[in-house]
DNA sequence: GCCGTTTTCGGCCCGACTGTTTTCAGTCG
């Protein structure tokens, strides 16, 4: 993808201007604008073409907005150029090692020669680090454990992983009398799709007796540091934990504070200090004197602002929003009231129609569609025509028996390479439920990928279109079409778009609801059940809406079962 | 390099911990 690219560029430029140690304000304006690229769901390539004002977008000057035709033309620019000419291309890569960071870089290239992850493990095993000024034997041993776990890709964890560490370790700190609360806060709370850590603010009685309680916790594998405020720690696996001491007035604060994002934070330090006053983890004061902290909401309301759910806190127009008292109200779990994707052992699930609905009338839901897939996705013994309508008839015999429970027959139908749906439309047309999906040609061309995603879409015979971009989270990268155009096409022919709550998946991405809500298309939030503890995952779908600023009135499984049959059966 | 209800120039968020020092720089979040 162009944006993509376009970030990176900035990113390495960056990255670069950091080792030789340039101006920090002209570095964090590189990094500025590759995070507002990054965030854009548009090509900025239309928005050249077009010849938009690319200086309205935040961040983006008249500088770098020439530095984006630049790249959008030659796929790089000459600022990278002159910059690579100055330090080797691989240079960059040792800021990824924990613990470095540009100074320390800086260092061990002109003093070592160090141009590589490989030059540095050589000379770190061969004790040379340790000799340099301002390093010693202890930066050597960080700097091997850096390269250890950057091998180990112990990056960030997916956002599920990272609920069950939450859960267990949870268990642990309940049973410890020191710590009187505890929350977690960073990216986990905001709810990000995948995780870099946990930082876990805790309220203790006493902080030493609360330390040493936490540091028996038996997944603990190394301390990475302990202080007086802070107790930071890795666990099997790699997850770096952080425990936070807080004290009770500045609880609130300090949520604020590491719940961030970053970016987030800056704005509303920006906007204590045009009130004169100051915004840290502490509270925000005014001189010495602590004008609020306890609460998130007193700190909000001391800025002139409603409280801002976690999930919006990206800097991505949440506080002007709240500063004009239009914050979308979010859609919660309980707001959902059936689940619209789902499989069963007639391809590829693990449980029944029967089994499914049961489970679905425990969760309080009023309604299930069953989607099992169709014939193309052969690994999942996809169904033809024949089968599938035995199935559906099946399936409404069973609807017949469910009491203010509606179980729809429904369908998972491949939309093949040629844009062709892989069962007659006569067939798809006489059932509940459509969800049209790709399975397979992943890499079709952007222009052709658009063609085969708007033949399906304008077909007439589909409800929704499934886990949009097929991505896979860390192994597969999402399609590449015309979002724009898809999204405006589905608005037009009523199609929904498949909020895919599946914690691989999560498909829609938060940034795509945004901009299908901005122009007017219905979503719908589905597991895509494959067996009954599946039909939990709903909550990790609706934290994506969430972020993607949906309300209720934007996702069509908050209707009640009378309202979707009509929607469905418009009479 | 961006940005403006303090400003078109002069600012640009803030504090803790580590490891190396002997008063602090570098890194992290």
């Amino acid at each position: 993808m162009e944006n993509a690219r376009i970030a990176a560029v900035f990113e390495q430029v960056a990255d670069i201007l950091e080792i030789l140690g340039e101006n920090p304000f002209r570095i964090r304006s590189y990094r500025n604008a590759a995070r507002t690229v990054g965030d854009m769901t548009g090509p900025l390539a239309d928005m050249v073409a077009e010849g938009k004002d690319l200086t309205a977008l935040p961040g983006i000057g008249e500088g770098l907005g020439g530095k984006v035709r630049e790249i959008l033309q030659s796929g790089t620019c000459e600022t990278l150029q002159d910059l690579r000419r100055r330090l080797p291309p691989q240079v960059p890569d040792l800021l990824h090692v924990k613990g470095l960071g540009p100074k320390k870089v800086k260092v061990l290239y002109e003093q070592l020669g160090i141009k590589s992850l490989g030059d540095l493990k050589t000379a770190a095993e061969a004790g040379k680090i340790r000799d340099l000024e301002g390093m010693g034997a202890k930066t050597e041993q960080n700097i091997l454990k850096g390269l250890a776990t950057l091998e180990a890709e112990a990056g960030r964890i997916g956002i599920y992983e990272a609920a069950r560490a939450v859960r267990a370790l949870g268990r642990h700190l309940e049973d410890i009398g020191a710590v009187r609360r505890w929350q977690v806060a960073g990216s986990f709370r905001r709810r990000r799709e995948t995780v870099g850590d946990l930082d876990v603010l805790v309220e203790a009685s006493d902080r030493a007796k609360a330390a040493e309680a936490i540091l028996t916790y038996q997944p603990i594998e190394d301390v990475i540091a302990r202080g007086r405020q802070k107790v930071s720690v890795a666990l099997a696996g790699g997850l770096q934990v952080d425990f936070r001491f807080i004290e009770a007035e500045a609880f609130g604060a300090a949520m604020m504070y590491f719940t961030g994002s970053k970016a987030h934070n800056i704005v509303l330090r920006k906007r204590a200090r045009k009130r004169r006053l100051k915004l840290n983890e502490y509270g925000l004061f005014r001189g010495k004197r602590r004008a609020a902290g306890k609460t998130e909401e007193e700190v909000f309301k001391a800025l002139d602002l409603p409280w801002i759910p976690p999930e919006l806190r990206e800097d991505r127009g949440e506080i002007a929003a709240a500063d004009e008292g239009k914050l979308p109200k979010l859609v919660q779990r309980k707001d959902i009231r059936g689940d619209l994707h789902a499989h069963t052992t007639a391809t590829d699930g693990a449980n029944t129609p029967r089994q499914l609905a049961e489970a679905a009338r425990k969760l309080g839901y009023k309604y299930l569609a069953i989607t099992d897939h169709s014939k193309a996705v052969r690994v999942a013994g996809g169904l033809n025509a024949a089968a599938l309508g035995r199935h559906a008839g099946r399936i409404r015999e069973l609807d017949a028996h469910l009491d203010g429970f509606y179980l729809l027959a429904g369908v998972e139908v491949d939309i093949l390479k040629d844009g062709r749906l892989d069962l007659p439309e006569t067939l798809l047309g006489g059932l509940d439920w459509v969800v049209a999906s790709i399975h397979s040609a992943f890499s079709l061309a952007q222009a052709e990928m658009t063609d085969r995603i708007l033949a399906a879409v304008g077909s007439g015979v589909v409800h929704c279109l499934g886990h949009p971009f097929g991505r896979i989270i860390g192994r597969r990268d999402p399609i590449q079409f015309d979002v724009d155009r898809v999204f405006e096409a589905c608005r037009e022919a009523g199609v929904c778009l498949e909020i895919n709550a599946y914690p691989d998946r999560l498909d829609l991405p938060d940034v795509y609801c945004k901009r299908a809500r901005e122009m007017g298309v219905t979503m719908v939030i589905s597991t895509d059940a494959h067996k009954i503890a599946d039909l939990d995952l709903m909550q990790y779908g609706v934290s994506v809406a969430r972020r993607g600023w949906l309300e209720k009135g934007d996702v069509l499984n908050t209707l009640s079962l009378s309202a979707l049959r009509k929607r469905l059966k418009p009479s």
